[in-house]
RNA sequence: GGGCAGAUAGCUCAGGUGGUCCAGAGCGCUUGCCUUACAAGCAAGAGGUCGGGAGUUCGACUCUCCCUCUGCCCA
């Protein structure tokens, strides 16, 4: 490839847009199962087809692409599977939204030609969040994107159903379900949503056949009509008596037993409940207990029907005004307060669920959720955090069967046909269905209307991305053979039991084997004042413009650097702009690392290539140091991904680029070059180069795009080759060097130690004051000697080493491990203020020395903490006493100077 | 009501398995600098009784218990 000029700063949205499309060119996403190396796959989980790209999904993806990126450069053979899924109530409610703009409603157009918008609707917006993930920079195999009603997909549901029902897993039965009156459907338990409200708590008089009353509280005296007895607690002294007895349901004329159970709460209201089985859950269950009948006295419209009598008809909200007002009038109603509780909410539709007796499809969970909580409590599945494993042990030993029938038409329809005599079976044709019935082939047989609930789709996902079942009969593929179970699940917390416990269940039921090995449960992203992002709240921020102002890799590298494992994040949304400032801490970092590059290229050019770099003992103190410090960075890096402390992972390479690679190596390679040879300096820019490289391959992962680009800025690369598909970073044992590190760090510190004595100064950076060192021993001093040029280089002076004499009296005084340094003063500078500085200075020490003698000084301590950290007490004392005898005389000094200066 | 997570610098947060970074980062703030890659930068600096209380220990930001507050999940 050719070699380009090298931009001044970086523009990502060019750079981006050609890696990408270069990297799809060069089809580097493809996985091949047969290529013998060792798999690695992620399964991403799938968006809505109607989904709009949010913070949850960036940090999401980019998750899972840095493992991708990570585990290809690892020589792995890689696959991510993509999809989308078809969103059943969400996608519906869509279209039904866009056909009521054209004053049409579904019924009109009838399931047929519904449907067929709702596919046209689908090719024109679906997978729009698909497009938006590749503007990330996202590297999964595009060619196996999956939509859960692919007729590859749709197969293998239908033929699970088949197997769950002929095994008596999945049944039909007449339970109260969460109905959504807008949807017209059945919802599962976690599609409701609950939120405090605030209504009113009705106390009504029924009366007692044999005269009296009992009060009842009530937030629905609406379903009254529906009432089939009254209940008290057993133990309830003040009702125990009334047990047996009839009472008269107000309105509805109805004579009903006061029956006794234990779920009734006599501290709440009155302690007498209505019992209305059809219409409340939990009333539902007592119904069960007691043998009551079932009175349903809503219409599915939410409206009540004729058992209202002249109620009938009424919307639910309303009919409680009105039935409440003739309460009043009768004076059954004994007073009405104030109550706040939790309602349940349709999650799609925000109408509050009605709690409905219906005929709807179950899944039996028991036999299911066995083997799959086993899987995660014996670790062959791990949760990071582990603390998600609580979560799911709860909700697995108390799962209930799940509804899986919805009333809609978007959807895979209910493989169920049934005879006119009421009889019926799964099936996949209507002929089998016949067959199955043993019914005569003119028998008209029909279909159930209802479609399964999305997730019993998304539930097979580890399956059907690998074409399990895709034409109804074959069980075995390539995909299934090598990348199941996959190693990695990156998803929210919040469908821990929607989708990844329902995951391991069918994955182990079908497959005999664990979906996935590792689960990553994602941050969550709220914004400054700790609410979750949404679009209501207009503080979900579309993510396209943010990538657009600050680069794909600056979003990416944030979100990452801002989510610890296990801990939601909070990040500052200017809601008026849709801006988010926090990406300032990508793009910074991608602008120094590109001027990293840009530096390292310029010096390149200045004094060509060399054809090797330094020889091991050509190479100086700042380069052994930055070398081993890159080292110690891989490793720690490795680690950090290794362990899911992601985050981590990105702090570690900020610190390492920004405040040991640019602020100290470059900054010393500036002064070894000025000191070489032109062959010498090449060598030493080749050296750099190499270290600059490794940084490359370390950050791609998370920055794919900045690298890729400085990759081949920096060097020339032969067609085809791509750092995406390159080995990841390593650095040989022997680069670790820890004396090299302990020099440098001493230089390190003497250097800001003098630093620290100039700004006393408040000197402009070219003055070069003199500066006197007195080491502390020998060996300093040699290393001293050895890197005056360094020293006066980076503080930067005119360094003179004390052998014996002393400094001179008017001097800033500074102590570095007991070496010690003199920052001559002239004349004029007011000495009061050093005075000062080292008083204080002092105290500091002295209340440190204080701290670690007291320890010293306890023969309990000496007597019982390990050898190595009284020793490390017995060092600290040492260096604190020397520094403070330093700092001492010299405070007598300046004294002098001070009381000498007023006496004369 | 049950369970879980958290409370560290003005803000957002790091600190697996008690004593090494005498408590750190980024942003913000103060001071000085357009120093030959970077002002999206460089150098220096101020700022914290690590929520409160008790306990275990030679020693607790780190472990245990209680309290207060915040968030989440379930009922």
């Amino acid at each position: 490839m050719e070699r380009r000029d090298f931009p001044a700063s970086y523009i990502p949205t060019e750079v981006e847009k050609r890696w990408y499309a270069e990297w799809l060119r060069s089809d580097l996403f493809r996985a091949h199962p047969e290529s013998g190396r060792p798999p690695y796959s992620i399964l991403m989980p799938p968006p809505n087809v109607t989904g709009m790209l949010h913070f949850g999904h960036v940090l999401n993806i980019t998750l899972q692409d840095i493992y991708i990126r990570w585990h290809r450069m690892l020589g792995y053979e890689v696959c991510w599977f993509p999809g989308i899924d078809h969103a059943g109530i969400a996608t519906q409610v869509k279209v039904e939204q866009q056909l009521a703009a054209e004053g049409l409603s579904r019924h009109q157009l009838g399931r047929e030609r519904f449907l067929e918008r709702v596919w046209q609707w689908k090719e024109r917006y679906g997978g729009i969040i698909l497009e938006q993930m590749r503007a990330l920079g996202i590297s999964c195999d595009w060619s196996r994107t999956l939509f859960t009603m692919d007729e590859s997909a749709s197969n293998a549901v239908r033929e699970v159903f088949i197997r769950l029902y002929d095994e008596g897993l999945i049944y039909r039965g007449k339970r109260i379900i969460n109905w959504s009156p807008r949807l017209q459907s059945a919802l599962s338990d976690e599609e409701v949503v609950y939120r405090p409200v605030t209504e009113e708590l009705f106390v009504v008089r029924y009366q007692l056949e044999e005269g009296g009353f009992l009060p009842i509280a009530t937030v629905r005296p609406e379903t009254m009509f529906a009432d089939v007895a009254v209940a008290v607690h057993p133990e309830d002294e003040r009702y125990r008596r009334f047990i047996g007895a009839r009472v008269r349901v107000p309105l509805a004329e109805r004579l009903v037993p006061v029956i006794a159970d234990d779920a009734v709460d006599p501290t709440f209201g009155t302690g007498v409940l209505k019992v209305t089985p059809a219409h409340d859950p939990l009333d539902f269950e007592i119904g069960q207990r007691h043998g009551l009948p079932l009175l349903v006295c809503l219409t599915p419209e939410g409206r009540l029907n004729e058992l209202a009598g002249e109620f009938a008809g009424l919307e639910r909200f309303e009919a409680r005004r009105r039935v409440a007002q003739r309460l009043q009038e009768l004076g059954l109603l004994e007073r009405r307060e104030p109550y706040t509780h939790n309602v349940g909410f349709s999650e799609r539709s925000g109408e509050p669920v009605e709690p409905y007796v219906s005929d709807q499809w179950f899944v039996r969970m028991k036999p299911l959720a066995e083997p799959a909580l086993q899987a995660v409590l014996d670790g062959r599945i791990r949760f990071y955090p582990e603390h998600w494993v609580k979560t799911y042990e709860h909700w697995m030993q108390n799962i209930r069967d799940w509804c899986i029938s919805r009333q809609l038409w978007w959807g895979h329809r209910i493989p169920v046909y049934y005879a006119p005599d009421g009889r019926y079976t799964a099936a996949r044709s209507p002929e089998e269905a016949r067959k199955r019935l043993g019914l005569d082939p003119t028998v008209p047989v029909e279909q159930d209307p209802d479609v399964l609930d999305t997730w019993f789709s998304s539930w097979l996902w580890p399956l059907t991305t690998m074409r399990w079942l895709a034409d109804g009969v074959t069980e075995e593929t390539p995909e299934l053979r090598v990348f199941l179970p996959t190693n990695l699940l990156v998803t929210a917390p919040e469908i821990l039991f929607f989708w990844v416990a329902r995951m391991i269940m069918a994955t182990l039921k079908f497959r005999g084997t664990i979906p996935f090995r590792d689960v990553y449960f994602t941050s969550v992203i709220r914004d400054g004042y700790g609410r979750k992002l949404s679009k209501s709240l207009g503080n979900s921020p579309d993510p396209l413009p943010i990538i657009a102002k600050y680069g794909a890799d600056a979003v990416r590298f944030t979100m990452i650097y801002l989510s610890p494992l296990g801990q939601d994040v909070r990040m500052h949304i200017d809601e008026r702009t849709q801006d988010i400032p926090s990406m300032e801490i990508g793009r910074n970092f991608a602008n120094k690392l590109w001027n990293a590059g840009r530096f390292l290229w310029l010096k390149q050019r200045q004094y060509g290539e060399a054809d090797r770099a330094p020889a091991e003992e050509e190479l100086s103190l700042p380069e052994r140091w930055i070398r081993s410090r890159f080292a110690a960075t891989v490793r720690a890096a490795e680690t950090a991904l290794r362990t899911y402390h992601v985050n981590d992972y990105a702090r570690i390479l900020h610190s390492f680029v920004w405040s040991e690679f640019c602020d100290w190596y470059l900054e010393a390679l500036k002064v070894l070059l000025q000191r070489s040879s032109t062959e010498e300096a090449a060598r030493r820019c080749r050296f750099a180069l190499e270290l600059y490289d490794g940084v490359l391959r370390l950050l791609h992962p998370v920055m794919p795009f900045i690298t890729e680009e400085l990759w081949h800025l920096l060097w020339q690369r032969t067609e085809g080759e791509f750092l995406c598909t390159s080995a990841a970073a390593s650095a040989p044992a022997q680069w670790r060097q820890p004396e090299a590190e302990e020099a440098f760090a001493t230089l390190q510190g003497i250097i800001e130690e003098a630093r620290r004595l100039r700004a006393l100064l408040g000197l402009p950076p070219q003055e070069r004051p003199h500066l006197l060192l007195r080491p502390s021993e020998e060996s300093i001093r040699q290393l001293l000697l050895s890197h005056t040029w360094l020293l006066e280089a980076l503080t930067p002076c005119r360094l003179q080493l004390l052998a014996d004499h002393a400094p001179p009296a008017r001097s800033l005084t500074g102590v570095f491990r007991g070496t010690e340094l003199f920052l001559p003063l002239s004349a004029e500078y007011d000495v009061t203020a050093e005075i000062e500085r080292l008083q204080r200075e002092i105290a500091r020490l002295e209340k440190l020395l204080q701290e670690t003698q007291a320890k010293l000084h306890n023969a309990a301590f000496l007597q019982r903490a390990p050898k190595e950290v009284v020793e490390r007490e017995r060092e600290k004392e040492q260096s604190f006493q020397t520094s403070l005898a330093t700092l001492r005389e010299r405070l007598a000094v300046l004294n002098t100077l001070v009381t000498g200066g007023s006496n004369a």
